[in-house]
DNA sequence: ATGAAAGCGCTAACAA
DNA sequence: TTGTTAGCGCTTTCAT
């Protein structure tokens, strides 16, 4: 299977030095003279060489690989951030392994340990909530690594997210502007930090507005699709419903729709949504969903920029990053008859 | 970063057994007497010890990794497939390599061989059309892989892919069967096998049930929203429009809804449209979508176990597998009147 | 500027 | 059944 394959040595030979100056080449070191360094290069060329990852690990220099822990792919939200570090790594020629917590419930110290253990240089979570185990074990082995919409541990946790709080104040805002004044609020799994933030915004945002902020509006939900379509049946059924509806997240948007629909009313003549994501299929739903977009790509982005430097430098002091989200206007509100 | 860590020398010294006793524990060798075993997964245990892969694959072992290329992630295709494999490597301990053909547009030659040598096992690949360079080296190196959702090269190239033609088949007999004759077809991208099969099942399927197929029904498209809203604007236009629109993937499906609309049609009393894939969004738009379901999941699960046997066996003769489709019946299409 | 040599942690013959 | 030993391909001192 692994067939005898072109080493340094081969180019060593082929190139006329010893094999530690190809080592050098490879790896850009300065005590190398051009004229030798172009002989070598052209050794590899002609040969074919590509570097051993492995043994390049093994022997003590990078492993030029990230890992990637993620509660599940199949969806559209990690799909958008994997874009956006995939962008990022592809520059500086790093690969991503990715791990999925689904697989793993059992032994997670093992499992984190496996990763620091020569495997990754640098590790990227994307996962709501971390158990106190991993941090056990990357802080104490000084493992880089960066979080990704996490709703943050400190302010010395690297960490990149979004302005949920900002983004659900904003929404609601903009509901209230229309001229909403009973505005039903679905909320996400509230064991998350991002979920506990946007009802904050929510409320906030009511209370700036000088609007009463009603519990009976609050239907407590858990990002799906169903619960959002649970939510929307029993604020519609309220002896005075609300006139919008503002969901977590576009997917049990997308439920409170289908609720709406199910009671025979329009929208946004009769009810206004709002989610919050941006998914892609928000814009394909009908009618397009105005909803709350969170940067994904970008956290992708800046938290593998971010990661990237600490390996470079494990020192570097930690921060948490707060990336702006925006509202984006579709044709799922109107002002309320 | 990298700790001096637990290595079998020190499980070794720790069980007081040679070093490789503990290799051959770790590896399941038959050669250990329980007893000894016992002693040395004890030590184990106390010492916290996990394997060094990089060290391990070097020293000529599995890396116990597999390289997956895809074109891209962040659509909900490629993540139904992830999905499906992450499964099947959960269960034998195997990790899962990223690899996207966006970022190697150059050098392809020399990202197949990064792979072949040392950083993974197999490799599983899902792009459309296959450079020639990566199956010379793939073939010539005798690496096993496994081709997905390949419109397929021959019957002993290793692949996995959906019956593209019944099911393309199957939902134009329905929409015949619904009493439509006049059916429009929206193609996908026709440099792909998958397009290609899918306008042969229409064409089959529409001769089959005697009916006239009319190149001016036939729209050539590329898999894209745009594209089905461009096709079905241009099938509506025409002196006799057809009743129903079937598009090559729900991706432009959307897009022919999009355009029904558009002429201030409704779907599904004044056109049926069908879509192919099934993918999540095609539930939730507005009518839901009936489309023919490919088994991504199952594709990935399969050719991961194909994969996962050729690495134990890379002279395994290959075969190409056809996993069946089916027909989702939702509410886009009706009788036309 | 270049070479020689000692590992990195492990597998896989080969011995015993 | 167990131990010994020679690498796997490379980085990294330490010499030269």
């Amino acid at each position: 299977m692994k067939l005898d394959n072109v080493t340094i040595i081969d180019v060593a030979r082929e190139a006329g030095v010893s094999y530690s100056t190809v080592s050098r080449v490879v790896n850009n070191n300065q005590h190398v003279k051009a004229e030798t360094r172009e002989k070598v290069l052209n050794a590899m060329m002609r040969l074919g060489y590509v570097v051993n990852q492995q043994a390049r690990s093994l022997a003590g220099g990078r492993s030029q690989v990230i890992g990637l822990l993620v509660p599940d792919v199949g969806n559209a939200y990690i799909g958008e951030i994997i874009r956006g570090i995939d962008e990022e790594l592809a520059i500086c020629q790093y690969e991503l392994m990715l791990y999925t917590t689904r697989r793993r419930k059992t032994k997670e110290s093992t499992f984190v340990t496996t990763i620091v253990r020569g495997m990754a240089d640098g590790l990227l979570l994307v996962v709501p909530r971390v158990s106190v185990t991993y941090f056990e074990t990357l802080n104490q082995q000084h493992f880089p690594y960066v979080l990704i919409d996490h709703q943050g541990i400190d302010n010395v946790t690297p960490s990149v997210a979004a302005s949920n709080w900002q983004g659900a104040y904003d929404a609601t805002s903009y509901l209230v502007g229309l001229g909403h004044r009973r505005i039903g609020f679905i909320t996400g799994y509230m064991e998350l930090g991002c979920a506990i933030d946007r009802l904050a915004g929510y409320r906030d945002a009511l209370i700036d507005h000088h609007l009463d902020y009603d519990p009976e509006l609050v239907y407590e939900g858990d990002f799906f699709q169903p619960d959002g379509f649970a939510g929307a049946s029993k604020l519609l059924s309220l002896p005075r419903p609300p006139t919008a509806i503002f969901a977590s997240n576009d997917v049990s948007a997308f439920g409170v729709m289908e609720a709406v629909r199910h009671y025979g009313l329009r929208i946004p003549e009769d009810i206004s949504v709002v989610g919050f994501d941006n998914i892609p299929q928000a814009s394909h739903v009908y009618p397009p969903l105005t909803t709350v977009q969170q940067p994904l790509e970008e956290m992708g982005r800046v938290a593998t920029q971010i990661l990237l430097k600490r390996i470079e430098n494990p020192d570097l002091p930690g921060e948490r990053i707060v990336l702006p989200t925006q509202l984006i206007i579709r044709e799922s509100c109107q002002s309320p008859r």
